[in-house]
RNA sequence: GGCGCUAUCGUCUAGAGGCCUAGGACACAGCCCUCUCAAGGCUGGAACACGGGUUCGAAUCCCGUUAGCGCUACCA
């Protein structure tokens, strides 16, 4: 009975789509497609305080732009709150998690103090000692409590798709809180309920998640689930070799596209950091990447993101592309340069000049060049001289209106409930090109 | 500190004991082509982190060291 696998792709709305989420989106899609298998698309966002329904969009866009749809969902995990704590209470029943009275304030006090006696904090078990009539005492007083999960002394092992075989010592794992408080569930909880509830098989997700999957497998086997396959892919860092961020400059994929970048050309760039399909190949087009995709493929080690080299490749799907399928992005590019094409055709234009670019905007300033009545208009350079998101000023144009960079300016604007309908077809015509 | 992960040219990588005096690509340098050019052609420099094993033989297997990274939240 090896069912088909089941995959999913489970950021939280916490910020933009980065390039790290944006790879691990891909593999999961390469992943299911390659092997006839369903993609589940689910919205991590129990973080009430950092999620916003502006970054889900965001998200969605930069799926949509990279032309990755998906079988399932989107599902909201803040929908399965309910099932979250009945699990939590079903362990509680069962004697595997525990009530514990510790105010969050009293718990940063503890490490503090920890920290200041230069030691580690260990949180102490305190609460599994207490009596049953405080507990009882204390609950009818109406003190918040949160429920820890009691983690059990024994190896927990799996065998990494990418890494082989990871072991820890449970007693090496603090027990960890599964419900706040507030009665909501805590990541861990939360990943493990919803991937039992939609039968998951495959988890791959980034390296940071390696700490918390001898959590999670804990609680699979407390919960009386088998455990998926995990495959941790490695991050993705910056040129100096720490991971990326925001202050390398471009890490969402919407400024990618803004740069110029060909949805096609990101894909291929992005597959290839990280994974490698066994030879020198290095441009593969959709349909080759997704017949040749295998786990076996992804390296182990960090990559470093190299800008020049996704250029590079960009260049080489320009030139393979129809001048007509650059038209539009052009134009749109032209536009924000403020140079009108005054009706002319650009097309001979556009095709005379695209082999020799790197981005669809190089290709638009080769353009304006060219466009009588401009004969002197200075080359910008954008691609060679530090772009405008690298120096922290807004891009040379208007592109506020296409809300890629919300994250920094707007809170959640759209409606929570709103549940995100497929409109796939379109989305994917148009991420041939910009 | 503890636990875990990783370790081939500057970067992405091929390599799964002999095919490796380590291959490809980006970048870089030089030359050529050329009205410009980030395009194209040719050439060149550039790596198995270190130390021990195992073996007739190690980039490939084992151990250690070092370094980098991750986690160690009522974040995800």
């Amino acid at each position: 009975m090896p069912a088909t696998p089941r995959l999913r792709f489970a950021p939280s709305p916490t910020g933009y789509l980065h390039v790290g989420g944006a790879r691990t989106a891909l593999f999961n899609w390469l992943y299911a497609r390659h092997s006839g298998g369903t993609l589940v698309l689910r919205i991590e966002d129990t973080d009430r305080e950092r999620s916003t329904d502006a970054h889900t969009q965001v998200i969605l866009d930069g799926l949509a732009w990279l032309g990755l749809d998906w079988d399932e969902g989107p599902f909201f995990q803040g929908a399965y709150a309910e099932r979250h704590a009945a699990d939590a209470r079903r362990l509680l029943d069962e004697g595997k998690a525990y009530k514990d009275f510790l105010t969050a304030g009293e718990l940063e006090a503890a490490r503090e103090r920890a920290k200041a006696a230069g030691q580690t904090f260990r949180y102490d078990r305190r609460a599994l000692a207490l009596p049953e009539e405080e507990v009882a005492r204390r609950e009818a007083a109406g003190a918040p409590y949160t429920i820890r999960f009691a983690v059990p002394d024994e190896e927990i092992a799996w065998d990494d798709a990418v890494h082989g075989r990871i072991s820890w010592q449970g007693r090496d794992i603090d027990d960890f809180i599964i419900l706040r408080s507030d009665g909501t569930a805590i990541y861990n909880l939360a990943v493990v309920s919803d991937d039992v509830a939609m039968r998951i098989t495959h988890v791959m997700r980034g390296d940071d998640h390696i700490a918390n999957t001898p959590k999670q497998i804990a609680l699979y086997r407390a919960l009386g689930h088998p455990e998926p396959v995990f495959a941790h892919v490695p991050v993705i860092l910056g040129t100096d070799g720490k991971k990326l961020s925001k202050r390398h400059g471009a890490t969402a994929v919407g400024d990618y596209q803004h740069m110029g970048i060909v949805p096609a050309a990101m894909r291929n760039f992005l597959a290839l950091l990280g994974w490698s399909p066994g030879n020198d190949d290095e441009i593969l087009p959709l349909d080759e990447l997704v017949r040749r995709f295998t786990l076996e493929g992804i390296q182990a080690r960090p990559a470093v993101f190299d800008l020049t080299k996704l250029e590079w490749m960009n260049g080489q799907y320009l030139s393979q592309l129809d001048a007509r399928d650059l038209l539009a992005p052009v134009e749109r590019q032209l536009a924000a340069l403020g140079v009108d094409g005054g009706g002319r055709d650009l097309l001979p234009l556009i095709g005379a000049v695209k082999p020799r670019a790197r981005t669809v905007t190089g290709i638009a300033e080769q353009v304006a060049v060219r466009l009588p009545g401009r004969p002197s208009l200075a080359m910008p350079r954008a691609t060679r001289s530090p772009p405008s998101w690298a120096t922290g000023s807004p891009p040379v144009s208007r592109w506020p209106a296409r809300s890629w960079r919300p994250s920094m300016t707007t809170g959640g604007s759209l409606r929570r409930s709103r549940p995100h309908s497929r409109r796939w077809p379109s989305a994917r015509a148009s991420s041939l090109a910009t």
